[in-house]
DNA sequence: CGTGCCCCTGAACGGTCATTCATTTGCCGG
DNA sequence: CCGGCAAATGAATGACCGTTCAGGGGCACG
């Protein structure tokens, strides 16, 4: 292979149509977007993602520093709206754990599917970015796994949840993982085309992880 | 940024010390694996996986076609290999879907802790192979959750699974891929140094899993 | 009409990439 | 010691990358 071949085929730009409607460094978020989320960020170019918004390579760099404070800025703007979402979400729900984690997983899962591309972003090119970046992307999702470990211990100190033990220190902080492992994954297979709407899918999730941590009624 | 940066720091090769203990092939598999981990397909050169086990980039093309080839094989043995001790795993667990289930989940998490490199690579490198490659990886990967649905079916049948329901055909299937995607990313944070040991991890997502799909004892 | 200024262009730069290939190396049985 | 052959070398190839920059609109304002 001398040549480089499209590993990943672009399912195409949303038609020329819109393309000049909002301003150009929303363009370029965009279309940088939809590139990263079908191709992956290294092998997308930076010639690619401006051929997609009508301009050439020349002008990204007169709205963002680099390609790395692209997708930085790509990914940090749907990080700190998640973590906001989560807070929110966790804060009306009153003070039974039970009610908290199920809100919780409900808006978890209904962003995940609803916006399937940022959060395959988010979550797959993260690693691309340099190490002082990416700390604060990681600061964000530390919290936000510590918001459902909070939940879990409150539930388990005030004897709603009897989840499975091993008796270390560390199994909430494992139940959380497994819990936003699966519910952040969603993005990846779920599509809007299937059988099962959106609404469903979060009660569905939620009901899974009020049995999984052993709630009582 | 001209330069290229080291995007995601190598830790290091395991030495030179048994480098040449194994045939070259075997070698190269391996330095690829631990390449492409750390690092990711795309940013890992021919050249670094070449002086990682002592050789230069041309003797690469003596044992594979190309950089593609090589990527293809690491993911389809590892694939192969999953989905054969995931048949093994139910075929030995007797009739009952909740032992199915349960050494299912066991069998699968355990890999995913012990061979968490291999996971990695397979789990997130797969979307660099172009179509005609990467079909009998994702056929596998199909066949591994149809072991799940069957289970859960063969469950929900026998009144043994009482999961939560939205009502449609495909309901069983979202399920399947809510445990296989906790399951799987157990690979992505599970560290061999931390309090958690690899069999208390399994048991712990298999009681999960069977208290998720509600299953009565 | 002129003058700035913002934004874009597209060629150019220095670099890296996968892959090829003529040549050399190292090892083997005889 | 000799031929033969599989395997390794490392320079060469052709392509493409992110980024820079001198030049050029086009539009608002005086």
């Amino acid at each position: 292979m001398t040549k480089r071949k499209p590993v990943r085929t672009a399912i195409g730009v949303p038609a020329a149509a819109e393309r000049e409607q909002r301003p150009p460094i929303e363009a370029i978020r965009a279309a940088a977007f939809q590139q990263f989320a079908e191709r992956g960020y290294p092998v997308v170019t930076v010639r690619d993602i401006m051929k997609a918004c009508g301009l050439t390579q020349g002008a990204l760099y007169n709205h963002f520093k680099s390609k790395d404070e692209l997708l930085h800025d790509i990914i940090a703007s749907t990080q700190g709206e998640l973590e906001r979402i989560c807070h929110q979400a966790v804060a009306g729900a009153g003070d039974d754990p039970r009610a908290k984690l199920a809100a919780f997983a409900r808006v978890y899962v209904m962003r995940h599917c609803r916006l399937r591309v940022e959060a395959l972003v988010a979550n797959r090119e993260i690693g691309w970015l340099d190490a002082e970046r990416v700390a604060d992307i990681r600061h964000s999702r530390r919290a936000i796994r510590d918001i459902v470990v909070a939940i879990l211990r409150q539930g388990v100190e005030s004897g709603l949840f009897v989840p499975p033990l091993t008796g270390g220190r560390q199994d909430l902080k494992a139940i959380a993982m497994a819990l936003l492992d699966q519910w952040t994954h969603v993005s990846m297979w779920y599509g809007p085309g299937g059988e099962i709407a959106e609404e469903e899918m979060a009660q569905l999730y939620a009901d899974m992880a009020l049995r999984a941590v052993g709630s009582r009624p």
